[in-house]
DNA sequence: CACATAATTATACGTTGGTTTAGGTGCCAA
DNA sequence: TTGGCACCTAAACCAACGTATAATTATGTG
């Protein structure tokens, strides 16, 4: 799509890259100018140790593999990525695939799954839609990340009191289960909404919840009994 | 899996029903056996058409398809039942099938894409897989419906407020950008909780959140600013 | 030892939240 | 017209929240 070009155009710098990994050095370069034409960038390898050897910029993008590499295959080339962490898009290509094999890569997340020949757009399109759906992911990572240094930075009380706040429970409640003053949890209170970077309520507990903080416990109707 | 078959056992009302979809008698037979064996319940259909209009249960369960049906093909009833808003996993069996046409169902959502002859213990597998994966998505759908009550018994006056307060503003900062007193805006506040059963704010948040309610706006930043 | 950090508590003050009681308006349908 | 509902407001009160000040204790580091 041309939205690619223009991308590409105003960020230079953060263009994404396609990662392109194909014995064929014929077929590497058939790619490689196809991609270019529509000014994406693109960086080759002849293998998936070559791959994972290399020090390839950890660049947005995506990745376009043969099926079938010399070493290591390309199904299990994805496995092994998912494993170390490496959660490029993928794309796969192949010229005597089957059935179970597309089957099973596309159960194992990747993005499409051309049998040769096929058809330059789709490949294209296919990559834009790999492209977006990186961006997309990085985007989530970078902030889940940021707010697992923010949770780090707390002490193990401010944890503690953060998973009850953000549960529900009144700052009386937590006292008493904690076993402190009324006074120290809204100390600690003060201090890790500070720390989390939290400017409400609603919104510290929406970060809890990005971070898989505080199921529904909330305890208040238990304490409602005796109201 | 064996788990199945306790499950038959346990709760025979709610037990789940494998649609099987397929123009050919014998397959049908053959399915509607195999299932059996493991304590499934099943229903058969010769087309697309039979399986619509039918009045078939709603029960949970999945669906069986062969690619090549009679009228409607598997892949267009597969996009025919997303648009009418049955969600129904489904496994798609093929004797002719190709790459292209496999990708495109797991792309559409397919649990699994079986190409014939397939062993047993693969469409096995298959079904188990679909049928946790569909009581998954009614439970989280039903949890989901129940608030959409809860959100439609709110009056307009109250969904307002139910969004700036789930964005994190004071009742104060609400009341002026609504043109209304505070004291309103408490009362609509308690309404409101009552009404979506929230027990406290946060549970109020996160009812909110799944309801795709109140994005990250918090506009205490610019109120700060005065203060 | 001196220092920093974490954790705890208390007093005190001001702000915010939540409910009750008691009223008022406007609209729509029986 | 009467009744119900949504909507708005006020006074009053209490509970909860948040912060500042100040102090104590323990732990670990330079």
């Amino acid at each position: 799509m041309n939205a690619i070009v223009k991308n590409a155009t105003f960020v230079a710098a953060a263009s994404p890259v396609v990662f392109i990994v194909d014995d064929d050095r014929s077929v590497r370069e058939a790619l490689s100018a196809l991609f270019r034409s529509v000014g994406l960038r693109v960086e080759l390898y002849g293998s998936a140790m070559e791959f994972l050897n290399g020090r390839r910029s950890d660049a947005a993008g995506c990745l376009v593999l043969d099926v079938r590499l010399p070493g290591l295959s390309g199904l299990d080339f994805q496995t092994q990525l998912a494993a170390s962490g490496i959660h490029l898009p993928i794309i796969f290509m192949t010229g005597h695939g089957d059935i179970p094999m597309s089957v099973r890569a596309m159960k194992a997340g990747a993005v499409d799954f051309l049998a040769k020949p096929f058809r330059e757009q789709d490949m294209l399109d296919a990559v834009a839609a790999a492209i977006e759906c990186d961006a997309r992911r990085r985007r989530d990572s970078e902030a889940l990340s940021s707010l697992k240094s923010m949770l780090s930075s707390l002490t193990p009380r401010e944890r503690e009191v953060l998973e009850h706040v953000t549960s529900g429970l009144m700052n009386k409640q937590i006292a008493a289960l904690l076993g402190l003053s009324e006074i120290t949890v809204k100390i600690h209170r003060g201090n890790l909404m500070r720390k989390m970077g939290a400017r409400s309520l609603a919104d510290l507990v929406r970060k809890a919840e990005a971070l898989g903080i505080g199921a529904p416990s909330d305890l208040t109707m238990a304490s409602h009994a005796q109201a």
